[in-house]
DNA sequence: CACCAGGAAGCAT
DNA sequence: ATGCTTCATGGT
């Protein structure tokens, strides 16, 4: 067990970095976050500026959480008026976590038309069908699948994982990641529009998923994906002509663009604090 | 039972 | 280039 106190300027709130729907493999037990990274089950808890965990050394946590991340800085870029003000009041200290790049994408791949439980679930059994078993703290997890697991499995075994349509989408993708183990590197070596364009070769990555790896698993943090939320959120209080519920592709584009322009280079983090400020309780109408 | 959820592909216009 | 349909699943 290992305890770390935050600096003053390391400002950080890990009940909303975790379950603010970023990352899918983390669930709260007892007062302690339990979640695999990578090959490591990890246990976390924040009291106050005390982070205490295990399953981790603290350049490990430092990095995930990227903790040395001038946040305060970012959020005084990206305040641009009162309405992202009091989502940057309300959930102050979130983070954008640093996700590896391959079980990001799967993940999102997973994601489409389809609610953050679901999501979790099928990591999970995916995880726990595929992926390599990891004694840890709590007990026996599973790491997210390799690649070659995933491109080796049957169709129908995936299936299980009730991953309906998206089975060879994932499939695919885990087939292209093992014949090319440097894809990650080859797209962040690449400029950010290009990163995007590589990203949305992927069958069922498209611009909405590209945006989410993008941003969660590449440290591109100008990328500003647009769900059904933030389509409602930035159509109600910044470009109250966008009419209807569905996000053409037009729109989509002028969604992101706006936000790049009007937030910044990270504007990615205005979509995360405006996402998550969005309230739990609060319905469509 | 209808509707929705961190969408995207496949086609027809 | 834009619009409509379908896709599989679980929650409400």
């Amino acid at each position: 067990m290992t305890t770390i106190t935050l600096r003053h300027d390391q400002s950080f709130d890990l009940d909303g970095t975790l379950s603010c729907g970023q990352a899918f493999r983390w669930e709260k037990l007892e007062g302690w976050w339990q979640g695999v990274v990578d090959d490591r089950a990890i246990r976390i808890r924040q009291d106050a500026n005390r982070l205490t965990f295990a399953g981790a050394d603290a350049e490990f946590v430092c990095n995930y959480f990227q903790l040395d991340q001038d946040l305060p800085a970012i959020l005084t870029s990206i305040d641009r008026d009162p309405a992202i003000g009091a989502a940057i009041r309300e959930c102050r200290g979130l983070r954008l976590v640093r996700q590896q790049p391959w079980e990001c994408l799967a993940s999102y791949i997973c994601a489409t038309n389809t609610n953050i439980p679901a999501v979790k679930r099928r990591v999970t059994l995916m995880a726990e069908r595929y992926g390599k078993a990891i004694n840890g703290p709590f007990g026996t997890a599973y790491a997210f699948p390799e690649p070659e697991a995933l491109a080796a499995a049957c169709c129908a075994d995936l299936r299980d994982c009730k991953l309906g349509y998206r089975a060879d989408y994932v499939r695919e993708a885990a087939a292209f990641a093992s014949e090319h183990p440097d894809w990650a590197e080859r797209v962040a070596a690449l400029p950010f529009e290009e990163a995007r364009q590589a990203l949305m070769q992927f069958r069922g990555v498209g611009p909405k998923a590209a945006d989410c790896v993008l941003l969660f698993a590449f440290g591109f943090f100008e990328a500003f994906p647009v769900d059904v939320w933030i389509h409602r959120i930035v159509a109600e209080t910044y470009l109250p002509d966008l009419t209807g519920k569905n996000c053409t592709p037009a729109q989509y584009e002028r969604i992101r663009r706006f936000a790049r322009d009007y937030f910044g280079q990270y504007a990615g983090y205005a979509q995360e604090y405006l996402y998550c400020a969005r309230g739990p309780a609060r319905r469509p109408q």
